[in-house]
DNA sequence: GTCTATACGTTGATAGAC
DNA sequence: GTCTATCAACGTATAGAC
C-alpha cells in the first residue's frame, strides 16, 4: 500500500523516474509483450493492453507517446535482456566448454523468456523493419566477430572445419524453436506444458549432438 | 484472354468446380498468404488482400464466406503441401542416407516455400489453436511413428542413442530457420536475398553436423 | 499525472442492385 | 456470379476537465 505524491513537480514535462511513471511503464510493458507475442505488431490492439493492464487507453499514450513507441520500448527491452545474457564466447575458451555453456545459455533463455523470444520471431518474420531500424550498424561486424571465434577454433585445429555462419544458425534455430514453437511440441508429445527437466534434456541433446557433429568431446556434464 | 460464361448454372449455390471459381479462389489464397505470411491472422485486412488481387472484397465473403474461412483454406493448402513432400523414412532405410534425403527436403521447401513455412510459424507462436482445430487426432500418432524409425534405427545400433523426439526438434528448427527468419539471416551476413546456392550450402553444413552428431557418415554428396 | 469523452479512419461483414 | 453501398464495431489517437 504504497502513498505516492501524485505531482511532485508542477511541469508535467518533468520526468523525474519516479516510482510511479516506472511502476506503471513496466506493467504496460508486461501487458504489451504478452499481446505482442500472441498476436504481433500489427495484430495487436491497444485497447486490449488498456484493459489487461486496468489503465484508461489514454496512459499508454501518455506513456509512450503511440502504439510504435510502446513497441520499440518492448523491443528494445528484449534487445537488452539478450545482451546482457549472453556475454559471448572468445577465442582463448575451451571450444567444447564454450559451446556447450552457450546451448545452455540460449536454451535457459528460451525456457525463461518464451515471450520474448516470440515477440523477436514475430518481428523478424514480418521483415523485421522495426528491429533494424533500432539495431546499431555495428550488429554485421559484431556477427563477423561470433563467425570469426569458429573460424580460429577451426583453423587452429580445435574443431572440425565447419562453415561457422551456417553453425551460428544451427545454435539459434534449434535453441529458439524450444521457445517459439512450445505449442506444437506440447501437442506432438502430448504434454500440457514443457517443465524444466523438458529443456534439460533438449538442452543434453543439442549438446551431444552438435559438439559431436563438430568434433568436438563434450565436457563433464554439469548440474 | 480467356472468355467465360458468367452463369452457367441459375442455381447460385452450384459450384462446378468451373474455371472462373477455381481461377479466383486461387488468386485470393495466393494474396492472402502473402498477407497472412507478413502479419498473421489477427494483423491481416481482408480490404488489403482485395486490393492486392484486385478485386471487391465482397467477393472474398463470397468465396470463402468470412476472414476465418479465408485463413482455413490458407492453411489447408499448407498442410496438403506439407504432406505431399514429405514422404517419410521408414525403418527399412539406410539411415545416413535417409536422413541426409530429409534435411535435403525440409530444406529444398524453406526454399520453394518461405511463406508457407512463416504463416505456419505465425500460427504456431500464436497459439496453434486454428491449426489444432484442423489437424487429426493421429497427429500424435503420425508423430510418435516418426520417432519410433529414429529409436529403431538406435535400437538396431545404426547411429547413436539420441533422444527421437529432440532429434526431430533439431531438424525441424534447424531448417526452419532459414524460412523464418531469412530477413535477419540476410541482415546479419549482408546479403540482400538467399540463392540457391546459399540454400545449397546450409543443407551441406547441417548434414554434415547433424549425421556426425549422430554417429553417421553423410553419403556421397549428391547434386 | 489521470481519466472521460470523443474524433475519425478502418475493420469484418452484409444487403441488394445488376 | 459480381460489385456498390452501407452498417455497426473496433482501431488509434487526442482534447480537455479534473
Amino acid at each position: 500500500m504504497t502513498v505516492e505524491v501524485l505531482a511532485h513537480c508542477a511541469d508535467p514535462t518533468c520526468k523525474p523516474a519516479g516510482r510511479i511513471r516506472q511502476k506503471n511503464e513496466d506493467a504496460i510493458i508486461k501487458a504489451a509483450e504478452e499481446e505482442f507475442a500472441r498476436h504481433g505488431f500489427k495484430g495487436t490492439s491497444m485497447n486490449t493492453i488498456a484493459q489487461n493492464v486496468g489503465l484508461p487507453k489514454a496512459n499508454l499514450h501518455y506513456y509512450f507517446n503511440n502504439k510504435l513507441g510502446l513497441y520499440q520500448a518492448v523491443l528494445s527491452n528484449i534487445l537488452e535482456l539478450w545482451d546482457s545474457t549472453f556475454n559471448n564466447l572468445t577465442v582463448d575458451d575451451d571450444p567444447a566448454t564454450a559451446l556447450a555453456g552457450y546451448i545452455r545459455a540460449k536454451m535457459e533463455f528460451s525456457r525463461r523468456h518464451p515471450k520474448a523470444s516470440r515477440i523477436y520471431a514475430m518481428e523478424v518474420i514480418s521483415g523485421g523493419e522495426t528491429l533494424s531500424q533500432m539495431l546499431s550498424q555495428d550488429y554485421q561486424t559484431w556477427f563477423r566477430g561470433r563467425a570469426a571465434v569458429f573460424a580460429a577454433w577451426s583453423a587452429a585445429g580445435k574443431m572440425d572445419p565447419v562453415d561457422p555462419v551456417h553453425l551460428i544458425f544451427l545454435l539459434w534455430g534449434s535453441t529458439q524453436h524450444y521457445a517459439d514453437f512450445t505449442s506444437q511440441i506440447c501437442r506432438v508429445s502430448g504434454r500440457s506444458r514443457l517443465t524444466k527437466q523438458d529443456y534439460q534434456e533438449a538442452g543434453d541433446n543439442l549438446i551431444r549432438i552438435i559438439l559431436k557433429g563438430c568434433g568436438l568431446t563434450p565436457p563433464a556434464k554439469d548440474a
